[in-house]
RNA sequence: GCCCGCUUGGCUCAGUGGUAGAGCACUCGCUUCACACGCGAGGGGUCAAUGGUUCGAAUCCAUUAGCGGGCACCA
């Protein structure tokens, strides 16, 4: 059989994904059995115009692993994909495709526009998908669903008319982020906040009647050209300077508008002038307080955010930035700009396109939180759902944000979107129903006009977990699959989303979307930045993929969880090589698979098998009980650590080793077909660990294994007409195949092995020169592990030796020798006359018991504190003083061999 | 401003009350019949600083410093 020295992904990647998809494997009717555990993740669907970032390569490989381990594990899995519309995004992308023709949307209208970015999604939208096929993501593409989809339309509208119906949804006038580049409203969750260095403009507000010496007042702002706007001065009521001006009045200055200075709590005396210009139409404090104060609102900055007629003539039609300087320099003219300061201020933006918001006052839809937020409160405190993973700091940050939750503006003035099911009659009455048909009737008049509006494209995805599985209907999937097992998300969409399932999903469905939400870590560059477009300084996952291969990307992925990483190249290429490891180790065992197949080699009984069968055995059925463990726990880097060391140092490093005599002996016999039996199995439940983080190099090797077949599946998925080590059954640590006495006499072994290595290469004895080696031990045990034919055979090999003797002590070992003490305190000496220089060898054998000595000093210090003895567990005592005791007799054992060596 | 997190070998990260770990990098030696994307053997850290709790602290508490994140109507 020929087979590559170096693993090369890229085929395996092409050919398994199709296979797996075409046979059904990801759906969860391969499920047979009727009794299987349910296990259902709902993907947070990526936007229908992104394409595959490392974040996004990060959750899927996590619930990759988590959906395949499951599976495996005989569970009904299901792992739902889909995509979400992004309203904004989306519309932007396709109004810049038409841009390239030199048209506008309203060129084309609303109906052609909405017509052309389905066109355009079918098209070129979700390129994701081709891309998730690349990661190996085991989702059921049959189950596949988009945010504007037909059922989730139905959803989105029965939520709306249900939550409108019970006073929760209401329309009404309010001050709104405005962004006046998109045309839109946006909710509070998609303005972001930036520093921004600017300048505080002291503006002088002559009073109307002079009282005292006090002629004017000053305001401070960074926003001059709402000075237009204002309808109040606000002071403290505790401000000294200004308790007598309270109820004056000011002539504001270029409109002759007479307004009154009022006293709110919300001034805070110590900035600025300690007196706030109060713009109830374009600050939200100030339009708290003018609620507050019934002030008159004056518009004076519009949708584009230029200036209104109401900012009067010399200003109407200004773009506020033109404004403002206009108004300083006027100002200045009239001798009442008192200073300008540079001031560092954060600026609202609107998040997509870091156009600055003007917040204004506008009529939308808006959903009360207040009883949606109890709901998700009290199941945190109740019942302590949804688990968070990690749970420091996110459960906290969860339930602080919904503590102080405000009212969300739903509608977005939008044409790609869920249309908002309200209708107007010709006299202004609303009528919000799921359909035009139901509208009319309740109407009693076909005269009627809807919403132009769209909702937040979060409301539907806040619909998610079971607007997908076919809610409002009671549908089998949505009994069966909801609530979901566990949500795998990045943190920064706690709030927009995480946190809105949760209320939605126990306002309709009386249930928690998913008992446990997984945040993953964020992937940062090596400078610990966050990646991002504008920065340019994300790393291509499918770039990534190429150089490295998906299963090595996924390993390193799989290893990052919940930690904030900085990308580190090499940690690929390891894992790359750990592949190839796998690779070779396969390699091997098939070269010398002649005779032998996957699932015998095992029939004697334990107590026949040799020490290194019963050692590896025991070694695997722990690493399968840990890594369960792990992904119980979401510690993915424990459960790929585990993996690695037993894949390369256990399986690798030495069972091979050990059994490499009997698995390439010259002749064929029965034992040699055994032996061959055994590696190829070890191997196969190996493969069989690693598959759920690394699904292509597993499949594509346990697919060559000798005696794979159907009757290895899963019982689950026994009817499965192509056998993949998919639906294999993971294995599962056993108790009765641990060995404690093997892996203590294997250990006995590599420790041996690991000194006279170590004496080999301090005395730089050439590799192909051999040795002889004496190996004295006061324990039987010892003497009789070492002793038997198959050890002494093996570890001859190991450590290149032509002869081993084994005694009770090395007492007549010649001078000439190089010695050890090994941790089982048997000693080890290698007789090497003429290569030893006595002094050099003293002062090796001096070192060693110079570090012991340190530990003893420690641990007899310990010993020496009376309230050790007293206060410890005595367990531990006791292990301290035998601690001490061993490291006393080797000290012996040291000092004798440097004795020996005089 | 408030809240939270992080600070462990050159780098990227585990560990979280009882002998400091991994991978990469580094040093030495190897074409040993699976693998140089490899094999064998090594070196390297007073676990940010200070103080406290404890028989014992990298691990718990407090303070400080640096870095990062979240929240906030300071005009």
């Amino acid at each position: 059989m020929e087979i590559p020295k170096t693993y090369d992904p890229r085929e395996a990647e092409q050919r398994h994904y199709s296979h797996w998809e075409e046979q059904g494997c990801f759906a969860p009717e391969t499920n047979r059995d009727p009794q299987a555990p349910i296990y259902s993740i709902v993907i947070p669907p990526p936007n229908v115009t992104g394409s595959l970032h490392m974040g996004h390569a990060l959750q899927h490989t996590l619930m990759d692993v988590l959906s395949r381990h499951k599976r495996m594990a005989g569970y009904r899995v299901l792992w739902l994909p889909g995509m979400d519309h992004a309203g904004i995004s989306t519309q932007l992308v396709v109004s810049r495709e038409l841009k390239k023709e030199g048209l506008t949307r309203h060129d084309l209208g609303r109906e052609k526009f909405v017509e052309r970015v389905w066109q355009w999604k079918h098209e070129s939208g979700g390129q994701i998908t081709t891309q998730m096929r690349r990661e190996g993501a085991s989702v059921d593409w049959s189950r596949e669903r988009f945010t504007m989809d037909e059922g989730l339309t139905r959803a989105v509208r029965e939520v709306f008319v249900r939550l409108y119906e019970e006073g929760l949804i209401y329309r009404g006038a309010r001050l709104v982020n405005w962004c006046p580049n998109d045309q839109t409203v946006l909710s509070d969750l998609e303005v972001e906040k930036t520093p921004q260095a600017g300048k505080l403009y002291f503006l002088q507000y002559p009073l109307k009647e002079p009282r005292g010496e006090a002629r004017h007042l000053t305001v401070a702002t960074t926003r001059p050209e709402t000075m237009l706007g204002d309808t109040a001065v606000a002071v403290n009521l505790e401000d000294e300077r200004y308790r007598e001006l309270i109820g004056a009045t000011l002539l504001l200055p270029l409109t002759g508008r007479e307004i009154p200075i009022i006293a709110d709590e919300a001034v805070d005396p110590a900035f600025g002038t300690g007196a706030v210009k109060v713009t109830p139409a374009h600050d939200p404090a100030d339009y708290e307080m003018g609620v507050r104060h019934d002030l008159p609102q004056v518009v004076v900055i519009d949708q584009h955010a230029r200036m209104t007629e109401g900012a009067g003539p010399e200003f109407f039609g200004l773009d506020r930035y033109k404004a403002r300087s206009l108004v300083v320099e006027k100002f200045e003219g009239l001798g009442l700009l008192e200073k300008v300061v540079d001031y560092e201020f954060s600026i609202s933006k609107c998040e997509r396109c870091k156009t600055v918001i003007e917040p204004l006052i506008s009529t939308q839809w808006f959903c009360r939180m207040d009883k949606l937020r109890d709901l998700a409160l009290s199941l945190m405190s109740e019942e302590r759902k949804p688990r968070f993973v990690p749970e420091v700091p996110y459960e906290k940050t969860y339930t602080n944000w919904l503590e102080n939750l405000r009212d969300w503006t739903l509608s977005r003035q939008l044409w790609w979107g869920h249309q908002i099911p309200a209708w107007y009659t010709g006299d202004g009455q609303i009528i919000v129903a799921r359909s035009e048909e139901e509208a009319r009737a309740k109407a009693g008049t076909d005269d009627l006009t809807q919403d132009p509006d769209v909702l937040d494209t979060w409301f539907s995805s806040a619909l998610w977990p079971f607007s997908t599985l076919g809610w409002p209907d009671e549908t089998e999937d949505l009994k069966t699959f909801y609530p979901t097992s566990v949500l795998v998300t990045a943190r920064d969409i706690i709030f927009l989303w995480v946190s809105r399932m949760v209320m939605m999903g126990l306002k309709f469905i009386a249930e928690t979307p998913f008992h446990d939400v997984f945040v993953t870590g964020t992937v940062l560059d090596k400078h610990g930045q966050r990646m991002s477009k504008t920065k340019m300084n994300g790393v291509d996952p499918l770039e990534v993929f190429d150089k490295y291969g998906v299963d090595a990307t996924r390993l390193t992925l799989a290893s990052i969880g919940s930690t904030d990483t900085r990308w580190n190249e090499n940690q690929v290429e390891s894992f790359r090589n750990f592949a190839n490891k796998i690779w070779n180790a396969a390699r091997f065992s098939l070269m010398n698979s002649e005779g032998a197949s996957v699932g015998r080699g095992f029939e004697a009984d334990r107590s026949q098998w040799a020490l290194h069968d019963r050692w590896i055995i025991s070694r695997l059925n722990k690493a399968a009980e840990s890594v369960d463990r792990s992904l119980a726990e979401y510690d993915f880097y424990a459960a790929v650590q585990t993996l690695y060391h037993f894949f390369w140092d256990d399986l690798c490093d030495w069972y091979i080793e050990l059994t490499k005599a009997d698995v390439t002996a010259q002749e064929a016999s029965p034992e040699r077909e055994a032996a061959r039996s055994r590696l190829l199995s070890v191997l196969e439940q190996s493969l069989r660990l690693l598959h759920p983080f690394m699904p292509y190099i597993t499949e594509e090797l346990w697919q060559r294994l000798p005696g794979v077949g159907p009757h290895l599946l899963h019982e689950a998925y026994s009817q499965a007409t192509e056998p993949t080590i998919m639906l294999t059954a993971y294995p599962r640590g056993q108790a009765r195949l641990i060995d404690e006495r093997a892996e203590w006499e294997m250990q006995a072994i590599i420790d041996l092995v690991s000194r006279v290595r170590n004496i080999r290469s301090e005395i730089n004895l050439k590799p192909s020169e051999s040795i002889n080696l004496i190996v004295g031990a006061q324990d039987a045990r010892l003497r009789e592990l070492f002793g038997s034919a198959k050890s002494t055979a093996q570890i001859a090999r190991l450590v290149r030796a032509e002869k081993i003797s084994v005694r009770e002590s090395l007492e007549g070992v010649p001078r000439a020798a190089a010695r050890a003490v090994l941790a089982s305190g048997a000693e080890a000496a290698v007789p090497l006359e003429g290569l030893i220089d006595f002094a050099q060898e003293r002062e090796r054998l001096g070192r060693e018991r110079e570090k012991l000595q340190k530990e003893a000093g420690k641990l007899e210090a310990q010993l020496a504190n009376p309230q050790f003895a007293e206060r410890a567990p005595v367990e531990k005592v006791r292990e301290v003083r035998e601690r001490l005791n061993d490291i006393a007799q080797r000290t012996t054992a040291l000092q004798q061999m440097t004795e020996a060596l005089k």
